[in-house]
DNA sequence: TCACGAATGTGATCTACATCACGTAACCAA
DNA sequence: TTGGTTACGTGATGTAGATCACATTCGTGA
């Protein structure tokens, strides 16, 4: 699908705007490409934009003493990426963001999504619809991460991502449970 | 402080409304006081209210099996509690909140919350950074699940929450960290 | 098409934390 | 005051998963 009817699919689902107010939306953002394996944050770098997905998938991760990678977010097609912290706190990145496929996506930055946001009211209502997701969503993987083993998280995760399981290498899989890959493989070699 | 004035305060960092705008906005909370150990939203209930807290201390937590409990959040004055998967998708609660002590608070329902987001532009602007917050201090919890150990998180918990300490029965700071109070009773007592 | 690094599988240990069990101290409520 | 519930400390033991070590297979670029 063409980016700008991804885009508009999505957000008129939350937000009544017409084609004029969506058209001047959508002028913000810009068309990037990517290779798989690209970095596009950074550990360290100004954050000045954010990422909307539309074909391909990224990964956003920390890097722990530069040898345990945890995956926050895998962001597949109509999901958005970035280190929000630093974005919106204006801090340097402390979170990195890359492609796990080729991607292509599109970056809208930090200052123009304040600008639309405040001269569109129907865009502020659709990020705040749209933070209230993630919001909703990270809070249930935090207890998902307390009261579940790894074997049922492993679980969800399928269910959430089911496009996931063959496409992108175990290891990542593991980075994102938070367990070793060793033990990832263990567990579901195991459960056949 | 009036609750008023601390939820003025609290509201004008942010968003910019003139007195009668902020009266109005005003008019929707109701205020509600409730006991140490009274419970305001119980799993099952129907949920349709959110609550900014004046004084005292709520908890907001999870219980698996009728046994154990984790905490999600602690909310001080200033802070927002309620079970939002619960509010913004219309189904019954899965989390409970509940009075760590006595507490003093408004309610907004979410039918007013929504309708004062689409009435005044600033209040949905205010809202969409309250959550972005949120969104942001949720994720650096699930990071540091993934990455610190027990004692690094209950160092963090005390940088977090200072007021907590003395405050609340450390079993309820064990359920916050995810860890059984027997493991953080020889922590703190180790650490020594 | 070959080769080399990356991804994966699997065994052997090690360890942080859970769980069980029990004792003591603090806090209300009659 | 007293009796009972709740909070807290601490030992003994069990276990999920980390870590280390090495073998195997896969993928990608020259």
């Amino acid at each position: 699908m063409q980016a700008k009817a991804l885009l508009k699919e999505h957000v008129l689902k939350i937000a009544s705007l017409t084609d004029d107010e969506f058209d001047y939306f959508f002028s913000h953002f810009k068309p990037e490409t990517f290779k798989k394996g690209q970095s596009i944050i950074s550990e360290g770098d100004a954050v000045d934009k954010e990422y909307f997905v539309i074909d391909g998938c990224l990964k956003a991760f920390f890097v722990n003493d530069e040898v345990k990678m945890y995956i926050l977010q895998f962001a597949m097609p109509t999901w958005w990426a970035s280190d929000y912290a630093a974005l919106y706190n204006k801090t340097k990145a402390t979170i990195n963001v890359d492609c796990v496929s080729d991607a292509e996506i599109l970056s809208l930055s930090n200052s123009d999504r304040e600008k639309i946001c405040s001269e569109l009211h129907q865009v502020e209502h659709f990020f705040r619809w749209r933070t209230n997701r993630g919001y909703v969503a990270a809070q249930k993987r935090l207890l998902s991460f307390m009261n579940n083993d790894t074997k049922t998280r492993y679980e969800e995760l399928l269910a959430l991502y089911p496009a996931l399981y063959n496409t992108v290498p175990k290891h990542l899989i593991a980075a994102y449970l938070g367990v070793s890959r060793e033990t990832l493989s263990r567990l579901y070699n195991a459960s056949k």
